[in-house]
DNA sequence: ATTGTTCAATGGTTGAACCATTGAACAATG
DNA sequence: CATTGTTCAATGGTTCAACCATTGAACAAT
């Protein structure tokens, strides 16, 4: 039950007292914009003063404006621009923080291989599905001819233009969901493979084609179960690759640098 | 085809040339400190010089230094205390950023009600699947417990308490099924729910107890495909709640502020 | 063993200055 | 008329040299 406190015992001042928050000026100018935001009276493309006049209004020197202005850039809600009709513009670009933040996490080696392909798949599936439900014909003639493109791409030998659209494809795909969420946590997932293919070169066409021409008849045939586990297969296989080609990286590496150029 | 680039046409300017990027050196500084992240040489925990000897190593102005830092902070990458021994200290609670990006994305609109209320179905399906995979007896121990929490927090009519133990429940699933993108993503649709809760009360234990005691029922059986219906049915019934509540909010309002007291 | 005191290091803030970029207004040119 | 310079004011980007407030450790006093 809960006691009545400070009644006679000795009382912990954990429970009583909180630390005193000792705030800094640049925070609150950040609170004060975020809540602007969140009353909607500022809207993404509006512009906020400039650094001088916010500095007056808010009474601080006009370094300690920018550095919340910086920090409202780099969360991605502002956007800042420079020159006579520059100024801070609230961004309607926020999922890019998601991203990077996703990458960051991964870098620091919070979020791991195992976890990522969990995600994956499961980001996959759900999409998979919905855009069995969703997708317009529209959507669906995009999806084709981005598979072309990837396909003409491997054709040429052109290794860059083939990985932008295969990456294209899953952003297609998510966007053909219709759920923005479901784009964002795609492109937070494809920026992580980008740095695998980086480093190891893209999965060969070989691998991801047939599978994905196999997902196309499956989504136009409004089949979600069959999509989901091509999609899922697919995964599996890029995932399998990737693991391979970096496990065979560092095997050769620690093995002495054997290069088999 | 790819056609050999400047052959004798007119060639397009856009294709080209890239605009020539007028580099801030704060986002200079952000990059290497990334970059010596991304490498592992800044792990989480560590210390970075400080201000002024970045400064000096940088060449540049410490209130250059300060906005990177400060942009590196509000991303979640470092964490920054004052005094003797303070500093900035490569931060291990990144996934706050991601938590506030998803509510930044909400409050500006580009997340819709309906885009969460899916999310929190995909999520909370898959979370529930993994729980019953591999949930360790502990986990299904505290889980239990939290259950009981809010119960008991109910009966003593403690809202505050009862709705902490109820999103606690969540987060604590999340952890069990043992992927911490998983956590991620419940805490950030959390924390939107959250933001509900605070403008219409939490949704009544009558509408949430029954059902996450079946839910207990179905995780402690193992049942996957019993506890996705069970949760997805939750997650609607609470939505169907702030639907609800939300929509007679600003019916009552629009209409002339009647207060039904 | 507890309680002050001092002290150096660090982040937080200030204010004034200067630079570089940008676009708009306007003039010059063909 | 259309194109091409020129000027100009506004804005972000950066610098410098201070000063303040906080923090914890070392040390002294009790």
């Amino acid at each position: 039950m809960a006691r009545h406190a400070g009644a006679g015992d000795l009382m912990s001042a954990k429970v009583m007292f909180a630390p005193v928050a000792g705030r800094r000026a640049s925070d609150e100018i950040i609170d004060q914009v975020r809540a602007q935001m969140e009353q909607g009276r500022l809207r993404a493309g509006d512009r906020l003063p400039s650094e001088r006049e916010l500095a007056e209004t808010f009474r601080v020197s006009r370094n300690t404006v920018r550095e919340a202005v910086r920090s409202l850039e780099s969360t991605g809600l502002l956007e800042l621009r420079k020159g006579a009709t520059g100024g801070a513009f609230v961004s309607d670009q926020g999922g890019q923080a998601i991203v990077s933040a996703f990458g960051d996490l991964f870098a620091l080696g919070i979020f791991r291989p195992e976890h990522l392909a969990e995600a994956r798949t499961i980001v996959g599936s759900s999409v998979a599905r919905l855009v069995c439900e969703r997708a317009s014909e529209a959507d669906m003639a995009a999806l084709s001819a981005c598979v072309a493109e990837a396909s003409a791409a491997g054709r040429d030998g052109d290794l860059a233009a083939r990985s932008a659209a295969n990456f294209e494809f899953h952003r297609l795909l998510a966007e053909a969901s219709g759920n923005p969420i479901l784009v964002i946590l795609t492109e937070a997932i494809s920026e992580i493979n980008r740095r695998f293919a980086e480093q190891v070169g893209p999965p060969p066409n070989r691998v991801i084609l047939p599978s994905r021409r196999r997902l196309m008849e499956r989504l136009l045939a409004r089949d979600a179960d069959g999509a989901v586990a091509e999609i899922s297969l697919q995964i599996r296989m890029v995932e399998r690759f990737y693991a391979r080609q970096l496990g065979d990286k560092r095997g050769a590496a620690s093995a002495g640098q054997a290069d088999a150029g």
